[in-house]
DNA sequence: TCTGATAATTAGTTTAGCCTAATGACCGTT
DNA sequence: AACGGTCATTAGGCTAAACTAATTATCAGA
C-alpha cells in the first residue's frame, strides 16, 4: 500500500468546495451572495464565513465587498460548475447504473463529488451517454463549464390557465421527493394550473385527467417552464 | 442545497481511516507494526504517527506497546477490513464496470474509499455479482468483516521445479503493474519454477511453453500459492 | 438626524493533523 | 558495563476550519 493519494490539482479542500457551490447557487439569479445566506446554507456560524471569505478573496476565487456580500470570479465560478458537473453526473449514475431512488442520491452524490477525478466523471457520464440533465431535471455543466440557462418559473408563480412544463425540482428533501413521485409530479411532466387560492393558498393543477392540489411551500420548488397561457 | 453531508458513521476521520488500513496490512502477517513502518507507509514522519497511537489507543481502536509498536484491537480490525473491502469492491467496479486498467484503480480508489456509503459498496457488489477478488487477486473481505487467509509464497521464495499459481500481485504502482500484464503475469496465472540465480538472481519461470525472466525485486512481489513440487 | 435592529466582522479559542528539533529508550557490540 | 546508533517519544509550532463573544456597519423608521 502507498500514502493516501491526493487529488491532481490539490488547491481546493473540500470546505472551499462547498462554499464555491454555495456561493454559485445563491448568486445564480445574480446579485450577491450574503455571509449569513451562506452561513445558513452550509449550516456554519456566520464567522465562519467571514472568514472564509477572506481567504477565498485573496485566492482570487470571489470579489468580495465587505459588509454586502461575494460574487465569483471567473476561476471560481468555474470551479463551482466542475462541482456542480460532478454533483450531478454522480445522480444520473447513482440512479441508472445502481439503481438509486431519485431521492436518495443528493446526500451520496454530495460525499463523493469530493472524491471523484475527473477521469472517473467522464467515464461515468461516457456511460451514460453524456446526460444534459440530472434526475430533479437540472442541467449538467459541460466539461469545459459551460451550462445551460433556462426561463423558468415556479408553480408558484404560473399564471393560472398556464400549460407548463415540470423542469427542475429545487430540492433534496428525499421524504418530498418520494412524495412528489408519488404525485407524478417529475421533471418532463406537462401540467395545466387550473386554479390558486389567494394568500399564499394551494395551486391545483391537471396532470392529463387527474388533479392535483400543491400547497404553496412545494409550489415554490417546483421550477416550470412555460408552454402556453 | 444543503449543508455538506457526512458520513452516517462519523467517527472515523480520513485520516484515522488510512493508519487503521496501514496497522492491518503490516500487520497481517501477526507482530506489531513499528512506528516508523506506519510513517513511510503513510508518508508522514514518525512524531506524526506517535501522536496518533495515543489518540487511537485511547479510543480503543489499537493496543500500543510504548517502544514496540501498535496491534489493532478487534474493533480495530473490523474497521480496518470495512476500508480494505471498500477498496477492493471499488477497484473490481472501476475495472469490470467503468473500464479501467488494473493499474489505474488503486489510486481512484484509495480516494474514494473515504468517500462512499455502505449501500453504494453493497450495490457495487451486487452489481459485480459479490466478487471474492479484487483486480491484483487480493480478498475481498465479506460485509461482516470476514476475510480469506491463503497460504502464500512469494516467486523470489519458491522452489526450483515448484508449480505455482500466482494469486496476488503484491504492488500498486501502476507502470510495474502494465508490465506485469504485458509478460502475462496477471492473478491466475499457472507457472513453474525453472531456475534461479544466486545472489538475489533472477527466477525464470515457465508460462506454458513461454520462458519469463523475473528479477528478485519484482519476484519478491508475486504472491504465489503452491500446486506441487 | 438619531436610534435600534440586524447583519458582518474582529478577536480569541479549539481540534485535527501535520511538522522540526530535542530528548529518551532500547539493543547489539565491544 | 558502557557506548553508540537507531528508533520512539515529547515539546513546541503551524494551518485549516470550525466555534463563541464582543464589536462595528448599515439601513429603515420615528
Amino acid at each position: 500500500m502507498h500514502a493516501p493519494v491526493r487529488n491532481p490539482s490539490p488547491p481546493l479542500t473540500r470546505s472551499v468546495e462547498d462554499y464555491l457551490k454555495s456561493i454559485y447557487h445563491l448568486t445564480s439569479q445574480g446579485g450577491f451572495a450574503t455571509t449569513s445566506d451562506i452561513a445558513a446554507m452550509l449550516e456554519v456560524a456566520p464567522p465562519s464565513v467571514s472568514g472564509m471569505m477572506k481567504r477565498l478573496s485573496e485566492t482570487g476565487l470571489i470579489e468580495h465587498v465587505p459588509y454586502r456580500g461575494v460574487q465569483l470570479t471567473h476561476q471560481g465560478r468555474h470551479a463551482a460548475l466542475q462541482m456542480i458537473r460532478r454533483h450531478r453526473i454522480l445522480e444520473v449514475y447513482l440512479t441508472h447504473q445502481l439503481g438509486y431512488d431519485w431521492g436518495d442520491v443528493h446526500e451520496e452524490a454530495e460525499r463523493l463529488e469530493h472524491a471523484v477525478s475527473d477521469k472517473l466523471i467522464d467515464r461515468m457520464a461516457g456511460a451514460l451517454g453524456d446526460p444534459r440533465y440530472d434526475p430533479h431535471g437540472a442541467p449538467i455543466p459541460t466539461a469545459a463549464g459551460e451550462i445551460e440557462e433556462a426561463e423558468l418559473v415556479t408553480l408558484a408563480d404560473a399564471a393560472v390557465g398556464a400549460t407548463l412544463v415540470l423542469s427542475q425540482v429545487g430540492d433534496e428533501n428525499p421524504a418530498r421527493l418520494h412524495y412528489l413521485a408519488e404525485q407524478g409530479l417529475t421533471p418532463g411532466t406537462r401540467l395545466t394550473v387550473v386554479e390558486r387560492q389567494p394568500f399564499n393558498g394551494p395551486t391545483t393543477v391537471a396532470l392529463g385527467a387527474e388533479r392535483r392540489v400543491v400547497g404553496q411551500e412545494l409550489a415554490a420548488l417546483l421550477w416550470c417552464q412555460e408552454v402556453s397561457r
